[in-house]
DNA sequence: CGATTTTGACCTGCGC
DNA sequence: GCGCAGGTCAAAATCG
C-alpha cells in the first residue's frame, strides 16, 4: 500500500517482541513500546500504563488549563525520569518526583532556538536579553515526540544531517545522553538520544522542533526504518484498545517531515554491520505523522 | 580544508 | 542562597 509496507521487520534490528505504543498531549506526540519493561519507563514520561485496561494514561493532570508553562515529560529521560520526571510533569500523579529530580521540566528551553547563544556557552556577557525574555514570557515549546527504539546503535538515520553539539551523563544512568542539532542552518530542530537505563537495549530518541526542509536525501541505499517499523505493528485494531488522551496529531506536528529514520550511526557510516535491505524512501509531506502514524489513526 | 565530533566550561531552572 | 542536573556553547581534535 504505502511505503510503510515496505518495511522489512527482519531487516531492522527492531525487536517485535514488544508491542509498541502511541501517545501524547497538547504538546507532541510520543511513541513507546508497550511492554512491561517500557510501560514502567513510560511512567516516567508522564504516562501511566494501566495493565487491566491495556492502556496508557497522560499523568499530567492540567491539560486545558495553564499548559504554558507545561513542559512536556521533556527528557524522554529515561534517566531523569527514574527519580520521578513524569511527575515533575504532571505535579500530581507521581507523586514522589519532587524529590530528587528537577530535572525533566526545565531543562528544555529550546524553543528559543537562539536563546543560547545569549545565555549559554562560554561567553559571558551578553545574557540578559534572553535572561529577560524568559523571565516575562512563558516558554513556547516546540512540538516534540520520543520513541523507543530496540537498538544496538544509538544514533538512528532519520534521513536529515544532525550535527552533535553535546554529550551529557545523566543522572541515574550510565548512558550519556547525546544532544544533536539538524546540520540545516534555517532549520531549528532538535534531536536527544540516550540509552534506558532500564533496557540498554532501547534507544530513546526526543525530536524537538520541525524541519522546515526536506530531508537531505539518502546516502545510501536500502536504510532502515524503525519508526516504521514499530509502527508498522500498530495496527488500527491494536491501536484501537490504547487511550490517547486526545490530540490532533496532524495539528500537533504540521511541517514536520520525518522520514524514515534509518538505523545507521553516524560513527558506523561505513559500518558493513548493519543490514540494508530496505530501499530508500523519498521524503514526502505528510508530515511527521505521515511517516510513524498509520493511515487508519490519523484525522483525514 | 571544510565538516563533524569531542569535551570541558558555563548557564539556567528547580528543589531544598 | 546553594547545590544539583540538564542543556548549550565553542575551542580543539578528528575525519573524509
Amino acid at each position: 500500500m504505502d511505503d510503510r509496507e515496505r518495511v522489512d521487520p527482519e531487516a531492522t534490528e527492531l525487536s517485535a517482541e514488544s508491542s509498541w505504543t502511541l501517545g501524547g498531549d497538547s504538546d507532541g506526540a510520543y511513541f513507546f513500546g508497550g511492554s512491561d519493561r517500557e510501560s514502567s519507563i513510560l511512567s516516567e514520561f508522564g504516562w501511566n500504563f494501566r495493565p487491566e485496561e491495556t492502556r496508557f494514561d497522560r499523568i499530567v493532570p492540567d491539560l486545558e488549563g495553564n499548559e504554558e508553562e507545561k513542559l512536556l515529560p521533556d527528557s524522554v529521560t529515561g534517566s531523569a525520569a527514574a527519580s520521578g520526571g513524569a511527575t515533575a510533569v504532571g505535579s500530581g500523579t507521581g507523586g514522589d518526583a519532587s524529590a530528587s529530580n528537577p530535572s525533566v521540566s526545565s531543562s528544555s528551553s529550546e524553543d528559543q532556538p537562539e536563546k543560547s547563544t545569549a545565555s549559554g556557552g562560554n561567553k559571558p556577557p551578553a545574557e540578559t536579553a534572553s535572561k529577560v525574555r524568559k523571565k516575562g514570557q512563558k516558554r513556547i515549546r516546540q512540538p516534540r515526540f520520543a520513541f523507543m527504539t530496540k537498538s544496538e546503535v544509538d544514533h538512528l538515520e532519520d534521513g536529515y544531517r544532525w550535527r552533535k553539539y553535546g554529550q551529557k551523563a545523566v543522572k541515574n544512568s550510565p548512558f550519556p545522553r547525546s544532544y544533536y542539532r539538524c546540520t540545516n542552518s534555517k532549520c531549528t530542530v532538535k534531536k536527544r538520544v540516550e540509552r534506558s537505563s532500564e533496557d540498554p537495549t532501547i534507544v530513546i530518541t526526543t525530536y524537538e522542533g520541525q524541519h522546515c526542509h526536506h530531508t537531505v536525501g539518502f546516502p545510501r541505499g536500502g536504510l532502515i526504518s524503525h519508526e516504521a517499523a514499530f509502527t508498522s505493528q500498530l495496527t488500527p485494531s491494536s491501536l484501537s484498545q490504547f487511550h490517547y488522551p486526545g490530540i490532533q496529531l496532524h495539528q500537533q506536528i504540521p511541517l514536520c517531515t520525518l522520514p524514515q529514520p534509518r538505523q545507521v550511526p553516524s560513527k558506523a557510516r561505513e559500518s558493513p554491520l548493519l543490514p540494508q535491505t530496505n530501499p530508500p524512501r523519498l521524503p514526502t509531506d505528510e508530515g511527521l505523522l505521515g511517516d510513524m502514524v498509520p493511515p487508519g489513526m490519523r484525522n483525514r
